[in-house]
DNA sequence: TCTATCATGTAAAGGGTTACATGATTCT
DNA sequence: AGAATCATGTAACCCTTTACATGATAGA
């Protein structure tokens, strides 16, 4: 019952079908229609996820057999699944997970509206801005390093991730911004 | 004996040694270390990585028992394996290697300087711009879409992945100058 | 002495990719 | 009539992750 570990495609598939139920089918299209490609791709990855989740408790099936020639198997989130994709949103952003993979705490940003209140949302920016800082200012320290060397690509290498941590900072603010605007006019 | 396929890990691997001699624990260290740490990460990826790299003749290992207690293997780059490498590093930077993972084309420039001459490398970053204004280009497009709609998340995460491209077109510029000085200063 | 670190791996489990299979419906 | 798309999957292969194993050497 306890999900041992979900891989970053089922959080993923979680948080998309908590948005609203769908299918196998729906959530392929999603992958090579918009940017969400990221996660994944195929259907290969895609159906065993769905099966699985669905064998954990974390996501039901409902069967379509109305419309189509082929019944459709159209999921949705149990309350399970709402409970594990909560926790995930919750957590904090740390260095460990930027450099797992840099782009993980926007993706789940991006499947916290329904489950976080903005302040919440905030507040979970905030964290992630100063995993930010912290492992630029780590980026920078070994930057210095490199710079003494006599290779010039390892450490425009290293600029590269650096800039792109601080562009990330840049947008936080932002997003923040918008964030409390919202929140103002919801009042 | 052709190279089947090759991972983003067998090819950092390949980089790596082509930049001088090494064994596995020399790898996991650097691992461990330094920012590289995006490649990978445990002992039991990198072993058996190098073992095959061996076995498919890119790699060539040597028996340090002369030092050691146990016997270090370290490897040295084949021709085969210098090939494999130079023609991963002078392939386009294409929309998809964007999404499949974004940070690929900056992993394959950290890894080119002894290969690439310093007008290549420039002309790969130029590559590499074109490619990020051009999937720049559709994120911003399907933005618009998105801003329509009520929610308010997945329309700012993917303004972060737009933001973050624009950056990375910055960074190229400025790669771009310093490669270009290097080059005039060598002469 | 015992702990940490050097240095090498192996074993089990499980997920992802690629390619294939299936059959109905809609478009050209 | 034929091709593309809807819609579901399965199978084989291989890689990665996690955890464990081994044994020597250096430092507390």
């Amino acid at each position: 019952m306890a999900a041992a570990t979900l891989t970053t495609l089922d959080r993923a598939l979680l948080g998309i079908i908590d948005r609203g139920r769908a299918s196998g089918y729906d959530i392929h299209r999603l992958f090579s229609a918009t940017p969400m490609a990221v996660f994944s791709s195929s259907p290969g990855s895609i159906y065993p996820a769905l099966a699985r989740l669905e064998r954990r408790g974390l996501l039901r099936a409902r069967l379509d057999s109305a419309t189509e020639a082929r019944p459709r198997r159209v999921y949705s989130i149990t309350r399970q699944g709402v409970a594990a994709l909560e926790a995930w949103l919750r957590e904090p952003v740390t260095r460990e997970e930027l450099v797992r993979d840099a782009r993980l705490p926007v993706l789940r940003f991006s499947l916290a509206e329904r489950r976080l209140t903005r302040a919440q949302a905030i507040s979970y920016l905030e964290g992630y801005r100063r995993a930010l800082a912290d492992y630029g200012k780590e980026l920078e320290s070994y930057l210095e390093q490199l710079e003494g060397g006599e290779e010039l690509h390892p450490a425009l290498a290293l600029r590269s991730g650096i800039d792109g941590f601080r562009c990330q900072a840049r947008w936080v603010d932002h997003a923040i911004a918008d964030l409390e605007r919202a929140e103002a006019e919801e009042r």
